[in-house]
DNA sequence: CATGAATGAGAGTTCATTCAT
DNA sequence: GATGAATGAACTCTCATTCAT
């Protein structure tokens, strides 16, 4: 049979269009994405509609429906993807020093500053990625997304908050308690982000880096690792 | 002419018409809000629309113009009476104890403990009021209500935490870190009260108030009455 | 008190307000039945979209919800009406020779003649309240219309079709007989109108009033009273 | 050149391959026509969309453009294809009886029953063809098919119809009468089926078979050739 | 032949707001 | 003060169709 023989070829035709076309998607996907964040920053959380979208995308409203089901997933997508961009940078921070051979408990200390100071400025410098999260985290009843997406984001966030809780078990907390502590300084950290965020930290004539940086030292000041002299007198 | 004899009983006529108008008026102006806040907890941000809050007070859309000149206004307004419900629960919370003779340090210890958990108690039992904050101190971009209502709600904000503030200074807090530590408790009573009311909280497998109460424990731990003794040993 | 003896009267203006207001909406309401049916004429069913029908009636879209909950609900209203037009013709149409003293039988054939005719008649003349019944009576499952609706809208044709019934029954057939033939004369005149409107009757080279007419004589011929001689043998 | 003296047999090659691809072509439609007709069966005329019927038939929506031109011809292409699965099952119908040796008056009459009924019972059991047909020989202007289509399919609908004409006349009808007899034959057909499938019948309390069957008993007895003694006096 | 992307029109519905009465 | 009507813009989403690849 004469297409025998070119079938191997054409396959592998196939193949490689195959990848580009999924390539280009992606790309254009993206694109999607990013003209999805810039219409957020824009716009505010109701502003940014699917028409809002799909006009700085340079495309037709029906257009994005190629790429994402629905609002709502589209929405979801973009949280996912912010936080896995938050956990990218919370990552990238400990890189540096991480060979060092300091001593044990300063160098967890050290861990956590940097780790939690990296949380915090990716939602100072971005914050409309903290309101993507409030948006979907708040109602979180809107459509049928709730059960896989759920799951998926908060386990993103959990992703971006393990190098945190990593350190706390290195400056000595144990297990439940650095549950505890990581959840108090999540709930801190949000707080703060909200109150610089909104410009309510005016009101009080505070920065909120410095009370958090404040939090954070009162934290490791805490830790049993963190005065082991002291224990032993 | 008879009307120009009588036009001083006339006038107060009218003006104890007037005065009785204001007051119906005023009665139906938080006959609305109450609908509002109905409307609100029922239907959460988003489905409380103008005629939903309207049919719920036994109006037409269109009645509530004569009230409030916007949605905004009508949510600022809300805002608003909710910082006054908060300040009002704050304010009671403080009153049994008062005219007790304890230590003072142990005293200023309780009123802080009451009155933080006064002002967390509220928000925690009332989900609706926290979302309505957030709706308006978000972006702050909605329309009108910029200049004039932000000064205000600002101020019965700083209301509501007085009493906390009072707390502190009288813990031994100096001016500027009391300032500094107010802020402080607000940022993690609104991030824990955040995290409660989204769900999210769950997924540590903590309660708000726990961690709630711990902080304020960790805050008295750290104020300079605390150990008055200790320091001058 | 002022107000007191002035209620009466001003209870007599809100009242005569109220049916001036009453009347004039249901002119409006009208005049967009009669805007909803005339674009039924000219577009179809499926072109006849709530847009179209209320640049019709002079409205933006919106506005139709003034008036009717839903377009499914305008339907209903539209088929309710058409069938009540249907049995005003009907009625109407046995009026002229009613007080006559012919021979019974003879009375009750023309009167099955009459008001079968009168029911035919005004589909024929009418084809787009044929389509509306379809479009309604076919699916009957879009939103939340069918129970309610669906009874009323059954009552309505019950109505309808009740002279013809009396008209069975005068010419002798018991009421079983008389409900299997009227369910017989109701489905050909149904299927006489449809080739008829649908043009296929072309096809057949037939008339389909002339064959409306062969059948009902037929079901004349049928009738018990019409063979009085085989009675009385 | 090589080329010039293996034209022939490439011509051969070429047609061959054009007949396999023509053969694989036709079957790849009809499997479209059976996904567009299961989609039918399952959401219902306005369900139907294009990217529902190719998503059944595994394809994307535009690859049906490769087979039908428009959605409409390939409507028209199903409602002829159905109308020749009706011919089929009412050709098959009169089978089984036919070479017996009957009274040929009894032998048209039972020709009648069974071929009308076929035609019948094939409504009744696919009330989706039904439908189709509706759809299509409704209103007629749907866009690109009345001219072609109208007249093809008047000549499918005339081939089903056909096998009745003549047990009408075999029945003694002389042509005109049969005719006559066969549109109302065919129109009663229809009416009983619309009120059966749009379950408006129910609400007459009968059976649309008990009536069908009815009918067709009094068409018999209708026949010159019911009565043959007449015709020998 | 088939895909995937894109269009553009349009669907029904809701909304805050205005205004004559 | 309150109504009921009306606006106009906006919403998400679906559709048949086209076309480069």
């Amino acid at each position: 049979m004469p297409g025998a023989d070119s079938s191997a070829p054409a396959d592998a035709l196939a193949a490689s269009r195959e990848r580009r076309l999924r390539a280009l998607s992606g790309a254009r996907r993206d694109h999607i994405l990013g003209a999805a964040r810039a219409a957020f920053i824009d716009l505010g959380l109701e502003g940014a509609s699917l028409r809002a979208i799909a006009r700085r995308a340079g495309y037709t409203a029906g257009a994005i429906y190629s790429y994402f089901p629905s609002k709502e997933d589209l929405y979801a997508t973009l949280l996912t993807e912010s936080l896995e961009r938050l956990h990218a940078r919370v990552r990238a921070a400990g890189l540096p020093g991480r060979p060092a051979a300091r001593a044990p408990a300063q160098a967890a200390a050290d861990e956590l500053r940097v780790r939690a100071l990296a949380f915090f400025d990716f939602y100072r410098e971005n914050p409309r990625d903290l309101d993507l999260g409030f948006y979907l985290f708040h109602g979180m009843q809107p459509r049928g997304l709730t059960p896989k997406w759920n799951e998926r984001l908060n386990s993103r966030l959990r992703d971006a908050l393990q190098p945190q809780r990593q350190a706390l078990l290195d400056l000595g907390f144990d297990p439940e308690q650095a549950a505890t502590e990581l959840t108090a300084l999540f709930a801190h950290t949000v707080g703060l982000l909200l109150l610089s965020h909104t410009g309510r930290i005016r009101m009080f004539g505070r920065g909120s880096e410095e009370l958090f940086v404040r939090y954070v030292e009162e934290l490791i000041g805490r830790a049993p690792a963190a005065r082991p002299r002291r224990r032993r007198a």
